[in-house]
RNA sequence: GCGGACGUGGCGAAACCGGUAGACGCAGCGGACUUAAAAUCCGCUUCCCGUUUGGGAGUGCGGGUUCGAGUCCCGCCGUCCGCACCA
């Protein structure tokens, strides 16, 4: 055998082979147990970067570790495909988004292939062909039926140069990130999806999720923000127009014998109305939107506020209280007013100091009406100056307010949600073309569904800006499907978000006549395991819960959670270099001279900069494909499970790399000795010199355990540590039929991760068929329980010294034993003790 | 400001339910093999004192509970992430 393993070789061997015999693909018709792992699929922005190898390594080692414990395991891939980028390119490149996609798709898939991923490529979709699409413009349709879309005016933000709307993280200081150019706000008709009818259920459905990071839930739960209180109105003491009420809501209604002023947002009608006649307040409202948005001068923002001069009245009291149009408080949240408690909420508080308002306490934690500080109290308490509600408790006081206001009719008990409808319109090509057609006389019409998909035209020009679909010579023209007559297709498309919200379904069944198959995908379903990035923590998780509810609501899956499991996991990051002039430096343009970094080019000084995120501006990137030119797969993929935990961030480093290019060699030169022995037919049984080694066998057995574990726990550093262990404890170990086991045991343990040595390494011990269809080795539990252990003995809880004896011991005998101990003996100098713990199997403490 | 996570050697980290802190890897140092280098192998490697046996300190800082604390409690400090005046 070769003395250093041949990756080059290898890698493309198995690959090839593993290909053929479709060793990854998944049995729709299977008994065994079911495990869908998932990894979120890649948009195709040309390159995969290293974080892409990381995400999908884990995934590869959860997805064959399953296969080898008897599970038919559905691990697919493929592509995000629609999407901004690809039009960005079509105006630099003059390419069209179609082609510059397909070739980024195949050159990624090809990078893919070389890392020997586990992956059932019949399944492959990408969302941008029409045999995706067009099964998603049928179930927006089904949608639309079961009511849950619908069309309204909404406001945008529209680049006056590029012609197009932009998302609000396109926006930068207001102005376009493309073109520069002012950004308006313009009102379009746009689709929305009703995921606010979800809002309860995908809160609640949180609780069921046990196996999601609680960091995630909490951010969904938070962007989700529900809000329990009361919906009133106020009368206003003097009619602004047409206007005689003011509508406010509030989580404290039972404070509201403390309000000493109300307060409307800039935007509000009231405000408006006003505005019209009163240049001051014009003024002052246009100061609130401009610094409304900067979001990082909120924290230090001063509350502002403008008095209209008008007063509400108090529903209980009858008092007049002052109407302020307020900085602090946003039209786009409850109804864009509020009563304000001062004694009781910091906001109001710190606005009625300014404004010299009286802060009545309302709540008191003792009972005491003592005058209110610099610190709102928004703890509990009992109500005073309360009238009705005096000595109530809060909740209690709540529960009174709203059924008073109920009864009188001038308020109710109402549910306030931050979260927003979806718009899901894109003013833009590349995109899936949402299915309707306006008609003057019908009005908006769905496209039926035998006439699905809708296409996107292929002959379009990038060369004028604006959405070209709107542009096209014919495209959008065609008759209404219901009354025949003239009229013009809709040329908004989805948010990509909408294609990413079912992918998953479509994995698990992809039949031609229909987006899946009700009970193919449900054998399937719900993801066991899904992994991707944090920064997906948010829209497209809760956008595929929300949509999976969708189509339980239309009845077409019986599923609601579409992820039972989620896996976060950390970035890849690296060192940054600066030469001398301050200039971004690549790893590749930076060597070792002595103890410092020098350029490559000069020789210069480089400095070393902060460890980040790999990102191209920084330079501080590797790219995939080399690196496995120069270690092969395998050593990559050790790299990207060894050392950090997973959730954390991965530094990359040349020496890391090194180091587990170094490992793979030494795997394979200890397969190579078993493959040896094999060779002469002398050992294929295991009868050799030396008979058997009971302490190898128990570490074996424990180290398939503990990896069975870490593998499960998708703790991948655990799991490489403990394969250190075991392979120092071969090495160490003299020839025995239990070393050669636990040889070829190894091999076994190292599959998942380092398949293609794993193969080679079976195949050339003689062994049966291919690993990757090979079992996990069974765990003997006996092998699990050591014989011997090692106890602590210590004086005063400090560690004097340690004896090793057999298991389970009684107490007194190892009490005896650990006086004996010669560093206690000494320690204690003849002192008895006056207290002795003893832990069974741990340790002795002795106190004097 | 609110919410969350984290803080352990030169570095990445491990440590089960409160029971030998630093497994494993990287880097470093010393040695073997070699004409030499690479590769490989062996040894050392938390810090301080001591020639060794050994002793002292030590898990961000300050307290506490306990026979015993990286782990539990109280109070700080720092780093990172999310949200952003949500009534």
């Amino acid at each position: 055998m070769q003395r250093r393993f041949n990756p080059l070789e290898a890698d493309a061997k198995w690959q090839r082979i593993w290909d053929e015999k479709q060793s990854f693909r998944a049995d729709d018709t299977s008994d065994k147990p079911r495990s869908y792992v998932l990894e979120m699929f890649p948009y195709p922005s040309g390159r995969i970067h290293i974080g892409h190898v990381r995400n999908y390594t884990m995934g590869d080692v959860l997805a064959r570790f399953r296969r080898m414990i008897g599970h038919e395991v559905l691990h697919p891939m493929g592509w995000d495909a629609f999407g901004m980028p690809a039009e960005n390119a079509a105006m630099e490149k003059k390419v069209h988004p179609g082609d510059w996609t397909r070739s980024n798709i195949a050159n990624m898939k090809a990078q893919l292939k070389r890392l020997g991923f586990a992956l059932d490529w019949s399944r492959e979709l990408a969302t941008c062909e029409p045999d995706y699409y067009g099964q998603e413009q049928a179930l927006f349709l089904d949608l639309y039926e079961a009511g849950l879309v619908y069309r309204k005016e909404s406001a945008v933000n529209w680049d006056p140069v590029d012609m197009t709307v932009l998302a609000n993280e396109q926006v930068i200081d207001g102005k376009g990130w493309r073109s520069g150019a002012p950004v308006e706000k313009r009102k379009l008709n746009q689709w929305f999806l009703k995921i606010t009818q979800f809002a309860d259920d995908l809160l609640d459905g949180l609780k069921t999720l046990d196996q999601w990071p609680e960091k995630v839930r909490l951010m969904q739960e938070n962007w989700i923000g529900k809000s329990v209180g009361l919906q009133f109105r106020f009368k206003l003491d003097a009619p602004v127009g047409d206007i005689t009420e003011l509508e406010v809501f509030s989580t404290r209604p039972d404070t509201i014998f403390g309000a000493s002023f109300a307060a409307v947002a800039a935007d509000h009608p009231i405000a408006l109305a006003l505005a019209e006649k009163d240049a001051n307040l014009a003024a002052f409202a246009e100061e609130c939107r401009k610094t409304g948005t900067a979001a990082a001068e909120v924290e230090t923002q001063e509350k502002k506020g403008y008095d209209t001069g008008l007063s509400v009245i108090h529903p209980f009291t009858g008092a007049k209280l002052p109407l302020f149009v307020a900085n602090f408080v946003l039209m786009d949240y409850g109804t864009g007013a509020v009563m304000a408690v001062p004694a009781h909420d910091q906001r109001d508080l710190d606005f009625a100091r300014k404004y010299m308002l009286p802060t009545p306490r309302v709540v008191s934690p003792d009972g005491e009406d003592t005058p209110v500080g610099d610190e709102a109290w928004t703890g509990p308490g009992a109500l005073i100056n309360s009238d009705f509600l005096n000595g109530m408790e809060i909740e209690a006081a709540k529960a009174a307010v709203i059924a008073r206001a109920e009864t009188e009719g001038w308020g109710q008990g109402t549910t306030v949600w931050r979260l927003r409808d979806w718009g899901v319109s894109r003013q833009r090509y590349w995109g899936t073309p949402i299915p309707f057609i306006h008609c003057d006389d019908c009005g908006v019409v769905p496209v039926p569904k035998d006439q699905l998909p809708v296409t996107l035209p292929e002959d379009v020009s990038f060369d004028i800006p604006g959405n070209p679909l709107e542009r096209h010579p014919t495209w959008k023209h065609v008759d209404c499907p219901k009354c025949g007559k003239a009229a013009r297709r809709e040329t908004d498309t989805l948010d990509t978000f909408v294609d990413s919200s079912w992918y998953f379904i479509r994995f698990a069944s992809q039949p031609d006549d229909k987006p899946f198959d009700k009970a193919v995908a449900e054998q399937w379903l719900p993801v066991g395991q899904y992994i991707g990035g944090i920064e997906h923590a948010i829209l497209h998780l809760l956008y595929a819960r929300f949509w999976t509810r969708a189509l339980n609501y239309c009845g077409k899956i019986d599923v609601k959670e579409p992820f039972a499991g989620l896996f976060t996991q950390g970035m890849v990051t690296h060192e940054t270099y600066k030469d001398p002039a301050g200039h971004w430096l690549a790893p590749q343009d930076v060597e070792k001279r002595g103890d410092s970094l020098v350029t490559v080019a000069g020789g210069e000084p480089v400095t070393i900069g902060r460890v980040e995120k790999m990102s191209k501006s920084k330079k501080n990137v590797v790219d995939p494909d080399d690196i496995i030119d120069q270690y092969g797969a395998d050593a990559v993929r050790w790299f990207m499970l060894s050392d950090s935990p997973p959730e954390r961030d991965l530094p990359w480093t040349a020496s890391g790399i090194e180091g587990s290019w170094r490992f793979v060699n030494r795997l394979w030169r200890l397969f190579g000795e078993a493959g040896d022995q094999g060779e002469g037919g002398t050992n294929k049984g295991g009868e050799d010199r030396g008979g058997t080694d009971k302490a190898l066998t128990r570490k074996l057995h424990q180290t398939i355990d503990g990896i069975a574990k870490d593998i499960e726990a998708l703790s991948f550093n655990k799991a490489v540590a403990k394969i250190y262990e075991l392979t120092n404890a071969i090495e160490k170990a003299g020839p025995s039929a239990s070393r050669t086991d636990a040889i070829r045991a190894l091999a076994l343990l190292v599959a998942p991760m380092v398949p293609h040595l794993a193969e080679e390494a079976w195949s050339d011990m003689g062994c049966e068929g291919l690993i990757a269809d090979a079992a996990w080795p069974p765990v003997d539990p006996a092998m699990l329980v050591e014989d011997e252990v090692t106890i602590a003995c210590q004086v005063m809880g400090k560690l004097r010294d340690t004896i090793t004896v057999p298991k389970g011991l009684p107490k007194d005998e190892l009490e005896r034993l650990a006086l004996a101990a010669p560093n206690v003996a000494r320690t204690l100098d003849g002192a008895t003790p006056k207290k002795v713990i003893v832990v069974p199997d741990r340790l002795v403490n002795l106190v004097i």
